[in-house]
DNA sequence: AATTTACGTCAGGCTTATTGACATATTTCA
DNA sequence: TGAAATATGTCAATAAGCCTGACGTAAATT
């Protein structure tokens, strides 16, 4: 685990902090939501760098984890769906779904509806790798959720769901409160 | 887009699913926390890509915008406390921070007490486009806050400090709730 | 039969990052 | 004072991950 152990701050110290009350003419620094630009910075950085050590071992980037994920999450995910998600193009997408088939932690069926599609499924192996890079994350998120009150998970995912363009709520929402379905579209 | 998938929308089964292979006692779906794991994903890929469209005209790109943000939040910084902060090493630093020289967002000056170092001091017209920069961010997270419980801001902000890593927790405090200094070190 | 859709692929290029090696000015230490 | 450490700058080579544009193919839709 790469995260060190060490005890956890006080939440105490979070009481009285200067969140306004500038000394300059313009408030640069007392703008409410300032500190969570920065806060999110850091905490985003720190996040995802959890699975990197693993996946340097792998020979995989932080594109491959992400695809990776979403297929575990969604089994049967298209491709365009994939890249509607990821918000990148399917030139991006193909060499690292490449990677990903040929190493054998994805596999692609065409599509029985529409067999111009391909679909998308991770294979036994693929799950195993997806659980273990989570792994880490969860363990810090976990961490960050410890001793606080009840209420704070269900508010913290409140806030998050609302950063995200409204646009794709209805998506996003369906995506990361779904079942992935049993299927058994295993490979092997 | 195309984003028609299946229909599966029941929340109810979130305890008990076959997983087959090697992780073993561990139900994928229902890990408590995946749901932040990925909505982490989505708000911070729509938050960061505020900022995109002004910082294209200006022909900069993400890194610039990390540099200058945090040149305004902390003016007189080193350039090795930049580099600990963006987690980068100073030839990827070296030509983002020459262009904002010279183009005359930033400004370098020779310490006082240590003359090896070059201070990074924004200057107005850099202040300004920090701003403008950071103001569709802010206007998110306004959004996201507006018509929520007052206490969402502090919990939300007490779990993303908490996200980060413990080591860096009495540095990311200090530059997070410091008031940039009124010096009068601005270049005109 | 013509068009659209879903996907694959080739080509070329950009930004941001990397490691390694070396240079320079300045401070600190022995 | 001389040696070593520090802060920074710079050149070179490399890579991941993204981009746009163009073209091709199979399957569905009209």
């Amino acid at each position: 685990m790469s995260i060190a152990s060490s005890p956890r701050t006080s939440p105490a110290a979070f009481s009285s902090l200067p969140e306004s009350g500038s000394a300059g003419a313009d408030d640069t620094a007392g703008r409410p939501g300032n500190d969570i630009v920065e806060l999110l910075f850091f905490a985003y950085r720190d996040f995802v760098s959890d699975p990197d050590r693993l996946l340097t071992q792998y020979g995989f980037g932080r594109a491959h984890h992400r695809v990776l994920h979403f297929v575990e999450r969604q089994p049967g995910m298209t491709i365009a769906e994939m890249l509607d998600i990821l918000g990148i193009t399917k030139q991006s997408l193909n060499p690292i779904l490449k990677d990903l088939v040929e190493k054998g932690y994805i596999v692609q069926r065409t599509g029985t509806v529409d067999r111009r599609q391909r679909l998308l499924f991770p294979t036994d192996k693929g799950r195993a790798l997806s659980l273990d890079l989570t792994k880490p994350q969860l363990g810090r998120i976990a961490r960050a959720l410890a001793g606080t009150e009840p209420d704070v998970r269900a508010k913290v995912t409140a806030f998050l769901f609302a950063m995200i363009d409204p646009d794709d709520h209805a998506h996003v929402a369906r995506l990361v409160w779904t079942e992935p379905a049993t299927d058994g579209h295993d490979a092997e």
